[in-house]
DNA sequence: CGCGTTTACGTCGTTCGTAACGATA
DNA sequence: TATCGTTACGAACGACGTAAACGCG
C-alpha cells in the first residue's frame, strides 16, 4: 500500500469508475493506474471494485470502507504539505470552492478580487455544485472549503463558520401592481400570484414552502430555475413574481421592483464550512476575512479547535452591511 | 512523502529520537532511516527535529503537528489492512494491550487465557504502562487498546468501554486485630494505621486520599508500591495494613485478613478504552467479549459509532459476578 | 469500429543494505 | 573508545510510459 495507489483508488472513485478518465486527472497513464489498481487489491486479498467484463462496475462494500480511510489519508497528507508550505510562506497554491449559483455570481467576486490582488499567485477554482452535493465534495475533499445557506441551523458536517445573513425579496416588473402600493404583500396575495424561484423551493422542506404551508396557503410556482440570472430574466418576461436572495439584486437591474420580504420569510444564514481537521493555507484564512471580516485568523483558529462560545457569532452582519446600498425598496 | 517515510518518522520520534533504536523497530537499517529522514525533510521544507551536532535532539514545533498528522495517516492505513484481514478471516495478528500491573496480573489472564483458546495464531503484547501513560500510548497509536481504572466518569480520550466494577479491600496479616472484631474499620481507626498502597495514592487527585481528605483525616501512607504482590508482601512482613483492588486477593493468600472497604471507598470502574475511529480485528471483539460478557460485538459497534444512549452502562458487573467466590470476608 | 482495459516490455529512478567515515561524549 | 549519525556505492526492485492486444457495446 503506498499513498500514490491510494491517491488513484481516490482518482478511480471520483471519476465514475473510469480510469483512464482518472488517470487523465492525476497525470499519469491509464495503465499506471490499472496495475496499481490492480497490485492494492493484490496485497489487501479482496476486490475493491466490481468488475463486469474488463469494467468496473460498482464499488465493493469493503471497498467504500477503504475509500472512506484512504481519503482521511490523503487528506492529512494534504494537511501536513500545507503545514510545510505556510511555514517557508509559500505564496503559491490553490483554492477550491464549492459553492451554489447565487453565492459565485453575487457574493463571492468581492472577496475573492481581493484575494487575486493581496495573493497573486494562488489560483481560485469555483466549483458550481448541486445545493445537495456541496457539502459532500467538502467531505470527499474535492473542495477546500464550501460556502452554502441555510435557514436556521447550521449544516452538521464540517465545522460552519456563519459569514452573513440575508433575506428574500419580491422582485417584479418594473411598475407592477405590487411594488406601488404603500402596504407590504402579504402571504396570502403572493399565493395568488404565479411566482418563480429557485429549484429548491420545489423541496418539500424548503423555507419558503414552509411559510407558506405554515399559514395553510399553498403557493403557486410557476417556474423555477438553479440560477437567479434566468429568475430575473423570466421577471422581466412578464412570467411572474420573483423570490430571491437580496444580494441577486443590484444596481443594475432598474428595470425590476424590489420588494423586502423579511415580513414573510425567515432569515438565512450562509455559512463557510470548512472540513474538521484540516489546515488551512495562510490565503485561506486571508479569504475568509475578506468574505467575512468579522471571522479574523483568530476567530476561525478558535472555531476550528471546536471552541463552541459564540463570540463569533455575536458579530455576524447582515449582508447590507457591506455593500453599496442596495436598490430594495424599503415599504 | 511516503508512507514508509511516515512510519520511521513516527518510529524516531517514539525511541526517544535514537534512529538506531528506531531502525531496529521497524526492522530497517539505520542509514536507511536517517536518509528518509533527510528526504522528508528536504521535500517539506524545513526541519522536523533539532540538531545538536550529528545527534536529534528535539522535535520541532512544526516536527510535531507533523507527527500528529502522521499517526493518523499510519493508524489509517492500518484500518485498511484490519478490513482486509477480517475480511478474509485472517486469524494471525497481534493484540497490543496497554495496561496497569494489577488488571494484568489478576484481571486479564482469564480473558487472555480464553482468547488464547479460541484464536492460537494472535499473539497477545501485554505492554506495561505507568497509570499515567496508558491512554498517552494507546492515543500514539502504539497499542491496540488499554485498560484502565477510575472512579467515577470514564476517561475523556478514546472511546472508553465500562469493563466491570470494583471495591478496595484492607488487607491484614492472618489474625490482625482488625480483621477479628464484628464491627468493619471506620476511615478514623485506618487513619491510625501505617498503610501501604499503591503508587497513586500518593497524588493528591487520588480518590483513596480524597475520601480521607473528605472528612477532616490524613492518611498515614508508610509505603507504596505499584504492585499489588508488592503490597501484599509487606502487609504479610508486618510493615502495615494493605489497601489494594479487591481483584489482587486471591485464594492463595491465605495467610492474610482481607475487609471490604467499600463503605469508606468509592467504588471504581475498569474501562476498555479504544482508538476513535479504529477498525478492530475479530479477535480484538473477541478478546474484549471475554473480558467483559455484556459488550458484546452490537454493543461494542454501537459504542464505537458513538451512541450515547447508555445500553451497555446497564449491564456493567460487578468484579465479583464473574469468579470463584472471593475470599474477601462478609463482615 | 470506438472506447476502455489489460498485457508486455524496456527504461529509469529509488530504495535498501553493506561498508567505511566522522563526530561527539 | 564506544556510540550514533552520515556518506558512498552497488545491487535489486519497482514504477512508469509506450505500444500492442483484447472485449464489449
Amino acid at each position: 500500500m503506498t499513498l500514490a495507489q491510494l491517491r488513484y483508488l481516490i482518482a478511480i472513485a471520483d471519476s465514475g469508475l473510469n480510469i483512464t478518465l482518472a488517470a487523465g486527472r492525476v497525470h499519469a497513464t491509464q495503465p499506471g493506474l490499472s496495475k496499481q489498481l490492480r497490485q492494492l487489491e493484490d496485497e489487501l486479498g479482496f476486490q475493491l471494485f466490481v468488475r463486469k467484463g474488463k469494467s468496473l462496475d460498482a464499488i465493493t462494500h469493503a471497498g467504500e470502507q477503504v475509500i472512506e480511510r484512504a481519503r482521511v489519508i490523503l487528506a492529512e497528507a494534504t494537511n501536513i504539505r500545507s503545514i510545510a508550505a505556510n511555514l517557508r510562506n509559500e505564496s503559491r497554491g490553490e483554492l477550491r470552492i464549492a459553492t451554489t449559483h447565487t453565492q459565485a455570481r453575487f457574493a463571492l467576486p468581492a472577496a475573492i478580487a481581493a484575494l487575486n490582488a493581496s495573493h497573486p499567485q494562488v489560483s481560485v477554482h469555483l466549483e458550481p455544485t448541486r445545493d445537495a452535493d456541496v457539502l459532500a465534495r467538502l467531505e470527499a475533499g474535492q473542495v477546500d472549503l464550501a460556502i452554502i445557506s441555510s435557514t436556521g441551523a447550521a449544516p452538521t458536517s464540517g465545522i460552519a463558520l456563519p459569514a452573513y445573513y440575508w433575506q428574500r425579496v419580491i422582485v417584479t416588473p418594473s411598475g407592477h401592481a405590487l411594488a406601488g402600493r404603500a402596504r407590504p404583500p402579504s402571504l396570502t396575495e403572493l399565493a395568488a400570484l404565479p411566482l418563480i424561484s429557485y429549484d429548491s423551493s420545489l423541496r418539500p422542506e424548503s423555507s419558503l414552502r414552509q411559510a407558506f404551508e405554515a399559514v395553510g396557503l399553498t403557493p403557486q410556482i410557476a417556474m423555477t430555475a438553479g440560477d437567479a440570472d434566468l429568475i430575473k430574466t423570466y421577471v422581466r418576461a412578464g412570467m411572474g413574481v420573483g423570490i430571491l436572495a437580496e444580494m441577486a439584486v443590484r444596481d443594475d437591474d432598474a428595470d425590476l421592483d424590489a420588494l423586502p420580504a423579511d415580513h414573510l420569510f425567515a432569515p438565512c444564514t450562509t455559512w463557510i464550512v470548512l472540513r474538521r481537521d484540516s489546515v488551512l493555507r495562510e490565503y485561506t484564512l486571508a479569504f475568509i476575512e475578506f468574505f467575512a471580516p468579522h471571522l479574523g485568523r483568530r476567530e476561525v483558529a478558535r472555531l476550528m479547535a471546536g471552541d463552541q462560545t459564540n463570540a463569533a457569532w455575536a458579530n455576524v452582519p447582515h449582508w447590507h452591511g457591506r455593500h453599496a446600498p442596495s436598490r430594495i425598496q424599503v415599504a
